[in-house]
DNA sequence: CCAAGATTGTTAGGGTACGAACAATTTCCT
DNA sequence: AGGAAATTGTTCGTACCCTAACAATCTTGG
């Protein structure tokens, strides 16, 4: 929410419609800049390193998460992603679809399906991964180290309050 | 991507599925942290204070951007709130269905148009916003005010370096 | 044992979300 | 002035993304 409009002339604004209602400007801005923040990098990640291989960000991160764990189940699958299990089946099925992974169900619970990479898959991101960290480092490359190291830690710390909170 | 295994898991694990390749992981953690982040954040505002009125996220920022600077044109709602334009026709259907916005052509150029809230769009805002805002305190209760003014600064950084890069 | 409860992945349905192509309009250039 | 180029919002097609309901499976208490 930062595009046109000045954070002073927005806060201005805010003020005057809530006729003297108190709003604190500093969590909004915070919360704000996470979305505009998340959108922009994930939009550029798309356009730049992930297009090229048709593979949308959410296909990656669930690649990402395969490729590194498998086999996995997919409630992990979910649960490291940040998605919902219905969004996961779908994009399970577009994968697979793809040949990039497989299903099967697990052996000895047979509630649980075990997913993996299938050898086009782990090409795919042997190939993928570096550059999609080469572009990480762009992106952070107008903060210092030790700023991008901050960076995470308080991110890290809201989204742990959230976790906190929901259980 | 911090559910069920640490970071440092994590990190042994993809070093060994590269071989040595040079993985920058501080960029992929500042990556990963924002999404999560944005992710948490976004889940529990839709469920706590938004789902009661029926919007979504993305509804709610539209009703927002509008709600302080109406009329506004519809490529600065788009820019303000960071989708699409294709993304806001959508979003405004849905918000005009609902008799929260009415669209109207511009007088002075053709191609544009202007939204504006409803009286009944009016009342939702002045009604949620406080209530959003004071969610928003809630999630970033776990960090001082000096933090919270850095987590903002930080993400603005990274966000104005990906528009610059754009440009 | 075995019924009641909990857990898991899928399905159904509605609402985003994007890029590309498009028609309408405005601006630019000579 | 007037065609070429640029800009804007919509449409189209595809892919997410969520909640709620569901069927299959496992766990648990008596």
């Amino acid at each position: 929410m930062a595009g046109h409009h000045t954070i002073t002339e927005t806060e201005r604004q805010v003020e005057q419609k809530l006729g003297g209602l108190p709003i604190d400007f500093t969590a909004t801005a915070a919360v704000n800049n996470i979305f505009r923040g998340a959108t922009a990098v994930r939009n550029h990640l798309e356009r730049t390193v992930l297009r090229a291989s048709g593979l949308s960000w959410t296909a990656f991160v669930v690649m990402w998460v395969v490729w590194v764990w498998e086999p996995i189940e997919t409630r992990v699958i979910a649960s490291e992603g940040g998605f919902s299990k219905a969004t996961l089946t779908g994009v399970l099925t577009t994968l697979e679809a793809r040949n990039f992974v497989t299903r099967e169900k697990s052996a000895t619970d047979g509630r649980l399906v075990l997913v993996r990479l299938t050898d086009s898959g782990r090409e795919l991101m042997e190939h993928l991964f570096p550059k999609f960290n080469a572009m990480e480092v762009e992106i952070v490359s107008g903060l210092t180290e030790d700023e991008t190291r901050t960076l995470a830690t308080l991110l890290r710390k809201v989204t742990q309050q959230l976790e906190d909170y929901e259980a």
